[in-house]
DNA sequence: CCGTTATGTCAGTTACGTTGACATATTAAT
DNA sequence: ATTAATATGTCAACGTAACTGACATAACGG
């Protein structure tokens, strides 16, 4: 076969053909994800930001202004648009936080998560797919893979992951 | 434990957890994969689009601007911007098709090679790095995972993968 | 010759990010 | 108690990269 032959002749050229390739995988697995998903929110007028706003919100019921800012790494005036958006259209709830009072502490409504539950319901078919025709250990690997490429900081958001959802450490 | 006991007493909830956290895998290793290219791109007043063009075109030298198009899945009118500043300024270089002469095949330049390579560079390193510690089992998992999460048609352009550059096949 | 294809271009729009500057309420610190 | 720092919000202007729709040109193919 040509590519056993290659693999034998020239094993550099392989390694950078197989980064190349993982470089692809990334690009193609992330638009064929949201694919669909921004479909659905154009119904809403709304867009991809939307979705991440309503899908950490909902993650991480509580969350405040700085930490979700610190999650999405943008800047306040851009989350502004689209918060107050969610608000408006009562998808995300704003309450006064109690020890803090400057802090707007964030919920997503049961509105809200009725849209999040149909934004990623396709999202979660397709991992789910994913994974069951890969089994358990493909997904391991996966796993490893994915985190060893994460950056320092986004790392620690995925520490305590399998902590229950209320206990989830805030802040990255 | 928490997370053992979590899994014994709810194992539904944690397959929604499971899936939920490779939802934000996703969405964390393309942020934090793109973020250094990024900057790099705004030395040359270049985004991520240029980006890609350089990519595929450098993968598939001699492509022409259909296969391009099905490819990067954006309006040929989207493509025209980017891809004329690319030529303009020498990283790009379109030649009138032999056998089709409507077709522009495109083929990157030595410069544009030189600027892919840079670009590149740091997500090379973040893959071959997480690959290394994660190792080739993981990776073969990470590879399966992410297959299974493309769409047909895009899954289908990794079927030659390993056939060296100028035999693999165009389209999808 | 004519319909289709490959490509390009003009014009207008939208989503989502940016920077900079400033305002307000609240907390923390000297 | 005053002052500095923090959390949040808002106004304004801007840029990139996508979109739609319409039209133009050149070349292919029957």
């Amino acid at each position: 076969m040509a590519d056993i032959s290659t693999r034998k002749v020239n094993p550099l050229f392989l390694r950078e053909e197989e980064l190349r390739q993982g470089m692809e995988l990334l690009f193609y697995a992330y638009r064929d994800f949201t694919a669909e998903a921004d479909l659905l929110l154009e119904q809403y007028n709304f867009g991809r930001a939307h979705h991440r706003v309503i899908h950490f919100v909902s993650r991480n019921p509580g969350i405040n202004v700085s930490d979700l800012l610190a999650i999405l790494q943008i800047t306040k005036q851009s989350l502004s648009r689209v918060l107050s958006q969610l608000v408006r259209d009562g998808f995300i709830e704003q309450k006064t936080g109690i020890q803090d009072r400057r802090q707007r502490l964030l919920t997503v409504t049961e509105k809200g998560e009725e849209l999040e539950r149909k934004l990623s319901e396709n999202q979660r078919t397709l991992i789910a797919n994913a994974y069951r025709e890969a089994g358990a250990e493909a997904v391991e690997g996966f796993r490893k893979v994915m985190l060893g490429m994460l950056g320092a900081s986004d790392r620690a958001r995925f520490d305590d992951e399998f902590l229950p959802n209320g206990l989830r450490r805030r802040l990255g």
